[in-house]
RNA sequence: GCCGAGGUAGCCAAGGUGGUCACGGCGCGUGUCUGAAAAACACGAGAUGCGGGUUCAACUCCUGCCCUCGGCA
């Protein structure tokens, strides 16, 4: 078996898509974006798909929940990962390693290379580890029953439960309600681990697979600048209708798919208390955070080739990086 | 020029009968992360306009200067 399977990273506004998009041109590959915020429908501006205007969405023969799963074709390739679900629908990483494994299959089936691009931790290691809780399903009940309660309460519910597991959480997810949450959810479901993706098929795909991680960074007084531009030509190009038009299809703000950034920060604007630039500016400073804990969490992966855009010539050597680890039957 | 208000971190801003060199928010920096992850959470750095006086002790009181805002001229 010589599968491979190319992972673009970074943090936002560095070009990873078009870098994949170049790449995907020259090794014959698929992209599959992983992003848990273009999964939306409609939700394009703010996101920042990358989109020429009025491109349409196919149809593909995979099925993911009895429904055909889409994707776009730009200048040849098919991108995926966008358009996956309806803002008011469930969403998350165990669903994303689904559908990715799905793409990832079909792409191979073909004989074409898949890129995994995209900013999103958690998604990306859904699909490249094994992760055994991400089959653990979220109890909706539980949930809702302690949503109300202090951090205190709930820390005391999972020493009850599984005093180890609280030991072994540190002080930040100690005091992580939604962590705590998930903690209480998994003590109490611990036998129940069952696997999306039967036998154990992802791991043994992923033992059979090379996967080649690029990651792309910049100073970050550039890409604060890059962001801020960015932002700007997303309200340019009507970020606010968008959220409008959400609204008036009947999406609230209490929704997953709405805290987003670039959408919830329209809200106080909606409600007449802010102002488009006061907007903008918050907006901006959630990006410059964002793409901080982006780099974060990347920086661990020591697996990780980085480029930085500033460098001259960075683009021409990851094409010769890709190009010497495509051409070898395996690289490890 | 006169009257009034005020000058506390990059920005907004609390404070007190003078007494552990000062609340908080934003921003900034660092980190956490296994079904919400563009979420959620933790940690950190940073300040009393300038000078003089009173006092054991002043950011807080007195005073001169500089600056800002509002009103009057």
């Amino acid at each position: 078996m010589n599968r491979k399977l190319l992972i673009i990273a970074g943090p936002t506004a560095t070009g990873k898509t078009s870098l994949a998009l170049t790449l995907a041109n020259k090794f014959n590959g698929e992209l599959i974006s992983a992003d848990s915020r273009q999964v939306y429908i409609g939700m394009d501006l703010g996101t920042g798909k990358d989109l020429p205007k009025n491109l349409k969405p196919q149809t593909s023969k995979l099925m993911w929940r009895g429904k055909p799963i889409r994707y776009y074709s730009v200048g040849g390739v098919r991108i995926w990962g966008y358009d996956l679900v309806k803002p008011d629908e469930v969403f998350n990483a165990a669903f994303f390693e689904e559908i990715a494994w799905m793409v990832i299959k079909n792409t191979w089936r073909q004989g074409k290379l898949p890129v995994l691009v995209g900013g999103t931790g958690l998604y990306l290691k859904a699909v490249t580890e094994p992760l055994i809780t991400l089959h653990i399903p979220p109890d909706k009940k539980l949930r809702r029953s302690v949503e109300q309660e202090s951090v205190t309460e709930l820390q005391h519910r999972l020493i009850n439960l599984d005093k180890e597991h609280f030991n072994r959480m540190n002080n930040s997810d100690k005091q992580n309600k939604r962590r705590l949450v998930r903690a209480i959810e998994l003590a109490r479901n611990n036998t129940k681990v069952n696997k999306t993706l039967a036998g154990g098929e992802k791991e043994t795909l992923l033992a059979e697979t090379s996967i080649l991680k690029i990651g792309l960074k910049a100073p970050k007084p550039l890409l604060d600048k890059r962001i801020g531009e960015r932002v700007d030509v997303r309200i340019k190009q009507g970020a606010k209708n968008e959220v409008r038009q959400l609204i008036k299809q009947g999406y609230t703000f209490d929704l997953i798919s709405m805290s987003g950034m670039g959408y919830r920060h329209w809200k106080p604007y909606f409600e007449g208390t802010t102002t488009r630039e006061e907007v903008a500016r918050r907006w901006k400073f959630d990006e410059h955070d964002y793409a901080r804990r982006q780099l974060t969490w990347f920086k661990k992966d020591q697996a990780v080739r980085w480029y930085d855009i500033t460098e001259t010539n960075w683009q021409k050597r990851v094409v010769g990086l890709v190009r010497e680890w495509y051409s070898k039957l395996i690289i490890r």
